[in-house]
DNA sequence: CCTGCCAGTTTCGTATGCAATTGGTCTGAC
DNA sequence: GTCAGACCAATTGCATACGAAACTGGCAGG
């Protein structure tokens, strides 16, 4: 093998060679959530540093940094000196962090419904429709995938935390909320429960605008209260 | 210096030689929380990998993984190149965290009341009357310090949240609640606002055993509320 | 047959070295 | 006097090396 140091630009050896321009760090911080969320890897599965690193062609260094992250958003578990596991979603892990997502993003909904100005508005609403349209498009032609329906989702709700204003809020809901999770809810949705989901954010969007902290609450409440019982069911 | 490896046992050397147990990474941690919390880092001030590494001892590597823990709880921040720095608590962010604070856990003081078991009251209630014999001990002799306050404060509000079920709500007020910035505010309290803490964590154990989740939740509230209003006023 | 012990192997935790980037400063031109 | 460009020092990011703990298998003893 090379030397210490090795050679200069090469780095990009293995079949990792994405994104150039983030670090080694977040592209393997990067490839294990996919992994993770895409069912690749299960729970309860070792996850090596070593066979990370080689995969994605760095060193243990950013990999052991990526699998920290991981453990810090709950993802992996780690143990001293035993290395990390993907996290187990069971029944009650899923009610958990459900649980916390009604409290904290329906009292992000109440705070944006407070401070939200038309801009804001406009913008929600037109997330919204972009993701009804997704949305239509996934029923119609399941082969499009779910990919658009799931990002604007989560921008959506992105949006929604950020008109809040408590960006410490958003940033705990970031960490907490498991997109992974979110996202393999979303394909346990029947059509019924996929246009229901589109119509909570259009409700949502009308009680921000009509600055309506407490319905905005409620509907938020709902739709996260929705989701839970589907994802209940999507556990491993 | 020594090669690749060093010296077999050598690992010891610096002033940190302290807990045999930890690893250099979670003393590494230890030290520079404990070095924010204090007062001695301010705000914005850098934090330089190499710095921390000498002063207790270790190589950078397990400082750097200090640094990504302490980033992911937000008492630094991290810019790529650039390295950490002490996070500026600003009157603002003072605001944010505690404004989570009494979400979060007057929730869990709810959930608390609903599922605490005879053991779990009396637990609670010995830790509110070593809490109240520690600041009463303080108030008396201000040399006797606050850390046996602190302390115990901390783990009455663990223990309220460990009764509340949630681990995932457990962790993630671990993570935002910023000890460092509570201790700081527990140095701001005058007898009077210690003493009503101490009453007010008294009550919070009566709802409790009451199985008054609402009783609970609006204790909690007041509680954090008050501590918010006086934290406010030690923002740096 | 089951249990405890030992050696080999695997994997983590940490130390160290090199390359790249960034920030500051110095010089020179306008 | 001010600004642009280039050099230099400081510092991070990553790769690699090594020691130590934990898991594995086999073997001996009960």
């Amino acid at each position: 093998m090379m030397g210490p140091g090795g050679v200069p630009g090469e780095q990009q050896g293995g079949a990792g060679a994405k994104r150039p321009g983030r670090s080694a760090a977040d592209r393997a911080y990067l490839v294990v959530r996919e992994a993770i969320a895409s069912g690749r890897l299960r729970g309860g599965e070792p996850v090596r540093e070593e066979q990370v690193a080689k995969e994605i062609g760095v060193s243990r260094t950013p990999v052991r940094e990526a699998l920290r992250r991981l453990a810090a958003e709950g993802l992996v578990e780690l143990e001293a000196r035993r290395g990390a596991r993907v996290a187990r979603f069971e029944a009650e892990e899923v009610d958990e962090i459900f649980s916390l997502r009604v409290e904290l993003e329906s009292h992000a909904a109440a705070l944006a419904a407070q401070r939200a100005g038309a801009d804001d508005v406009a913008k929600l609403a037109a997330l919204c429709e972009e993701m009804r349209e997704a949305a239509e498009a996934f029923l119609a032609d399941p082969c499009a995938g779910l990919e658009a329906v799931t990002d604007l989702n989560n921008r959506f709700h992105a949006k929604v935390l950020e008109v809040a204003g408590n960006r410490r809020l958003a940033s705990v809901v970031e960490a907490v909320v498991q997109r992974a999770l979110v996202e393999r809810t979303f394909h346990g949705y029947s059509a019924d429960q996929l246009r229901r989901s589109c119509r909570h954010h259009e409700e949502v969007v009308e009680a921000i605008a009509a600055g309506d902290p407490e319905w905005a609450e409620a509907v938020m409440r709902t739709h996260i209260l929705a989701g839970r019982a589907v994802a209940k069911g999507v556990a491993q």
